[in-house]
DNA sequence: GACCAGGCACATC
DNA sequence: GATGTGCATGGT
């Protein structure tokens, strides 16, 4: 299906150059990143940079200071970005498994496949497809493609793909469709976003986007 | 005041 | 497999 890798590289083309590089994801270390990925699951990303920062200022910032914090405290801090007491649990559930490897110890898992540590990932309660892609990609440095609210109502506004269509099938069709390189699946995601947030809101619609031209 | 935001688990048909 | 519900704050 080389109809579909033209039509694929083609809307990368069309947001790089209405957007340039994003240079994703915003966050300094894999830790912090893999935290916002966690607390920005349904919430804007504001609510999010705030409780970081805060975190960060109160040098609260690393996974054994959160581990040790009690799970009603953290709750308290998380209370800006909204289902603090369920995330509070979700972050709990992730360090409990992955806290050791930011202590330094981040390339021992230099010697796991990407796709079985995206099934462990995916074995914490409260870590989804969309947040184990976040992190694997964002955090963890490996290629794979991150499917958000995002990518479904644009590429399904622009009838890119069949419909319905599962998580499963949307990133396989963009793995399937595009040269495995990492900063490319970093960059494409970040700018599906970017459109999302700017042009494809349920409303208005589609005022002055980039991909007008596009629509069926 | 309604609607939306870079989801996920769980129940039910 | 598809559909519905609870979780909750902050911005438009």
């Amino acid at each position: 299906m080389t109809h579909h890798r033209r039509r694929v590289r083609q809307l990368f083309e069309t947001l790089i150059t209405a957007f340039g590089p994003q240079g994703w994801w915003p966050g300094e270390t894999p830790f912090e990143i893999a935290l916002g990925a966690i607390l920005t699951q349904n919430t804007a990303w504001t609510n999010v940079a705030r409780v970081i920062a805060d975190l960060k200022a109160e040098g609260l910032l690393h996974p054994r200071a959160l581990q040790e914090l009690p799970q009603a405290e953290l709750a308290r801090r998380l209370r800006p970005v909204g289902y603090y007491n369920l995330k509070a649990a979700r972050v709990h559930n992730f360090l409990a498994v992955f806290a050791r490897f930011f202590d330094g110890a981040l390339h021992q898992l230099d010697a796991w496949d990407t796709e079985v540590l995206r099934r462990r990932l995916l074995e914490v309660k409260g870590i989804g497809p969309e947040t184990a892609d976040s992190i694997l990609l964002y955090a963890f440095q490996r290629p794979t493609f991150v499917v958000d609210a995002y990518t479904f109502r644009i590429l399904g506004r622009h009838a890119l793909v069949w419909d319905p269509c599962s998580y499963e099938e949307l990133r396989q069709f963009f793995l399937d469709h595009l040269p495995q390189d990492l900063s490319l699946f970093q960059e494409f995601h970040a700018l599906l976003v970017r459109l999302g947030k700017d042009y494809c809101r349920p409303t208005p619609r589609c005022q002055g986007c980039p991909l007008e031209s596009w629509l069926t």
